[in-house]
DNA sequence: TTAGTTGCAAAAAGTTTGCAGCACG
DNA sequence: CGTGCTGCAAACTTTTTGCAACTAA
């Protein structure tokens, strides 16, 4: 494992929720040893294939990136606020998955769940910002 | 309604599953009044927002879009041969959101449930291709 | 005439790649 | 020494914006 990777594994660890490259690349700039932008990437994108990060894309069009807690397959509930994540074990969506999925004749390879929304803390002292 | 808009549907009609927004210029290009990537990009960004097309981000990262057959809210099953996409009403899937986003104290306010995987079709004269 | 549409060209924004230098074995 | 990591700068991709010309009522 190359400096860079474990720099971006310490970034991705200290985040409650998802961070784009841009942002671990921000959160090492002040660091002893500032890792380069093209490492972020490089890093991130071994990681992610590794299994080591998920990857979200934002329907903003950047990737972001989070340190999978749990091992395999899962998906998310994400608070838009606060970025605060839960990570969800769906046996029983993808029990509805296949149900829907024999019920059209398809047979299902793939799919993305993710869900946002406000957590408890976020609901009780809501200010302003929610989006929409 | 704008002439752009019009063009747009249409090549959105002719279609089976998702375009991208080149996919749609580059069907416009050849007609006999080309459409300028300006304009598809503006007009697609309309009828998204006034809910004609779906919308949905590719792993790549570019906006593909759709025409919405059925109204209101509902998934997609699409096919990673052929294209071919069902919507899906998913009261089900919606009640096991609110489920799951309660027992978390999660108050969700919107949720992506997109699947994929192989039609009828494909699976009976499956040759190649088929993804990760 | 005038408000709105069009599309070229250029700018943004995010990501990837070429390449020279550096580090470490 | 050499392999591989690093990071700057430049290229690339997709999408957005400025602006002058055009279109249609």
């Amino acid at each position: 494992m190359t400096r860079a990777q474990r720099a971006v594994l310490g970034a991705l660890e200290g985040a409650t929720g998802f961070l784009s490259a841009q942002d671990v690349h921000a959160r090492l700039r002040d660091g002893a040893r500032p890792t380069g932008l093209t490492s972020v990437y490089r890093a991130l994108a071994l990681l992610a294939e590794s299994g080591a990060v998920d990857t979200l894309r934002t329907t903003t069009g950047e990737s972001t990136y989070r340190l999978c807690r749990s091992a395999g397959h899962h998906h998310h509930l994400t608070c838009q606020r606060c970025g605060a994540t839960v990570e969800l074990e769906a046996r029983s969506v993808e029990r509805w998955i296949d149900q829907v999925a024999s019920a059209h004749g398809y047979r299902v390879e793939g799919h993305t769940v993710e869900l946002t929304g406000h957590c408890p803390r976020c609901q009780r002292r809501r200010t302003a910002t929610a989006a929409r």
